[in-house]
DNA sequence: CTATTTGCTCTATAACTAATAGAACAATAG
DNA sequence: CTATTGTTCTATTAGTTATAGAGCAAATAG
């Protein structure tokens, strides 16, 4: 089982598959080049309908993540050793982590508590990544 | 205007104000028992339903930030001085971060430049909560 | 070329959410 | 008591989510 959903969760099921695999290219469970499942295949994995996790790639390919090819399947795009982001991904992102952090400001977290999970939320990623990564381009160059 | 939708925005009105309120409280624009508008004014105010203002306040209160009472009306309950945040919010909060941050990594956003957007984030509503600041507890003890 | 695989498109339905609308109830301040 | 203000109720319209099935279209395999 690639991932799981969780059907009481709230969030629809297709964000909830994209979260995941957004995940795992961010901590190297995925790298540019990986084939996923085919949407049918996954569906049935999940037991969700096909057009469910359709929309989810179809997503994934609108935010650049994933190439979507008949015959072949998805791909995935980019990971993050591909380069800076595309122009423009950085405004709408820093607007909702905007929204984000306001949020936990507000209800009293500390900025430096604030700053500590953002860290080690990303030193955790960067970990799992060092652990996938085979190095690019640094093999016998 | 105390505040201003987008209805084009794809975010729905409701967390749209919100989000507006969860900011002012992040950076001291309102703080404990500031007073908000009446949710059928704040609703002519913004041209849309009072229901709609209804399901924003109603939400704010389920997050401990504001509180209603009939005849008073909404009344901020806390910000970011009232103490650290109730038990159990950095679980969810934590999970939805995880996320954003992933997002960001997997786009190819350097770790650097993700923690620089936080602190940058972080010290613009610092920066403006010390303009709005009248220090508590602190004048004359 | 044909055949198969796999993404893609179309229609359709049920359940839920968002927003509007109007009426009325309930608590509280004056 | 009266006015204010949140709260609850029903209702409607529009849009989203998830399911379902049929079939189209492109790319690979033989």
């Amino acid at each position: 089982m690639l991932l799981t959903v969780d059907l009481t969760s709230g969030l629809p099921i297709y964000l909830q598959v994209r979260d995941r695999i957004v995940d795992a290219i961010a901590d190297g469970t995925l790298r540019e080049g990986s084939r996923l499942p085919t949407t049918r295949d996954l569906a049935a994995d999940l037991g969700v309908n096909f057009h469910t996790i359709n929309k989810a790639y179809d997503l994934l390919r609108q935010e650049g993540l994933l190439r979507l090819t008949r015959q072949v399947g998805a791909v995935v795009q980019r990971d993050p050793d591909s380069g800076p982001p595309a122009p423009g991904f950085a405004d709408g992102w820093d607007e909702r982590l905007h929204t984000m952090l306001a949020e936990a400001v507000a209800q009293g977290m500390p900025r430096q508590e604030i700053v500590s999970r953002c860290q080690t939320i990303l030193a955790a990623l960067a970990e799992s990544r060092s652990g996938h990564q085979q190095k690019r381009g640094t093999s016998r160059g």
